[in-house]
DNA sequence: CTATGGACCTGAATGC
DNA sequence: TGCATTCAGGTCCATA
């Protein structure tokens, strides 16, 4: 479900509402990717101050401490005045003195993580190595291209990988790759500083078109209001094979990296 | 060090 | 209808 623009959605439609809250109650469902860390009693009494991200990584500063959380494959928060009746997916409840804040995640493949800080373990360790911040200013595009350099991959895994930029996930490692008329299954260092610069930019595209129509909704994603996205609307390539290209009708095919699928127009992406 | 495949888990869609 | 197989928006870890 979730690549930056869901979680970059989710955060902006709970973070002011949260600011200022003081947990009441913690209510842990089935156990998830990693354990909390610290005892759930030790979250009651915390005040939240902020809600950022880093990559996909939502991360809820606490007046001691920080709450990492992660949507995996299948997340989704919700922020509500108070409790809906708890489902089988409901696995971490914080409440809180301005409403609770639900992950729901049937496949488990997400994370709620306590740390002491950003520094801290195990914070540290699930941030480190992440790449670039792709709607940052600080999202160089000749830094990109150097780092492409170094890659032997197929540029669509290195996309995916987040090492070298964070965010682009299945979906928006395709569509970017439409975009900029390049071939997911060059290697990363074969690309010219041109067309590194022409991914740069549709990367970028890309993501903040995402976000400003609310992610993309496939099946199942809302922010926490329940809002869904409509990217979907938007989509080029991902899910779209077999049907014809939007720009040179040329049938969209499919094929398999890394056990993922990827999408992609044999004519205007000859290489 | 990099690249690759398997692992984690559940539900929906597809195939026989 | 019933049951098996495949696929899904992520990413860590072991292995080459």
């Amino acid at each position: 479900m979730p690549e930056l623009p869901e979680v970059e959605v989710t955060r902006r439609s709970f973070a002011e509402r949260i600011r200022g809250a003081r947990v009441q109650s913690v209510r842990m469902g089935k156990p998830l990717r990693w354990p909390l860390g610290v005892p759930p009693q030790a979250l009651v009494g915390r005040v939240i101050q902020a809600v950022r991200r880093r990559g996909k990584y939502l991360l809820v500063d606490l007046d001691e401490g920080v709450l990492l959380l992660h949507l995996g494959m299948s997340g989704r928060l919700l922020f509500v005045p108070s409790a809906p009746p708890v489902g089988p997916h409901d696995h971490f409840d914080l409440t809180t003195d301005r409403g609770v804040l639900r992950l729901h995640d049937p496949r488990r493949f997400g994370a709620v993580v306590w740390a002491r800080g950003e520094g801290a373990e195990p914070a540290r360790k699930l941030l480190a190595g992440l790449g670039a911040e792709p709607l940052d200013e600080g999202f160089d595009a000749a830094a990109f291209h150097a780092a492409l350099k170094k890659r032997h991959a197929p540029i669509k895994q290195v996309l995916l990988a987040g090492d070298v930029v964070v965010g682009v996930g299945n979906i928006y490692a395709s569509e970017a790759l439409f975009m900029a008329r390049i071939r997911p299954t060059v290697r990363a260092d074969r690309l010219s500083r041109e067309r590194a610069d022409r991914l740069h930019a549709a990367v970028r595209a890309v993501l903040a078109r995402a976000v400003e129509r609310g992610g993309t909704t496939l099946r199942d994603f809302a922010n926490a209001m329940g809002e869904t996205g409509h990217f979907q609307l938007d989509v080029a390539v991902y899910g779209r094979a077999g049907q014809a290209c939007v720009v040179c009708a040329t049938p969209i095919r499919l094929l398999r990296q890394g056990q993922r699928s990827t999408f992609f127009c044999p004519v205007c992406q000859r290489s």
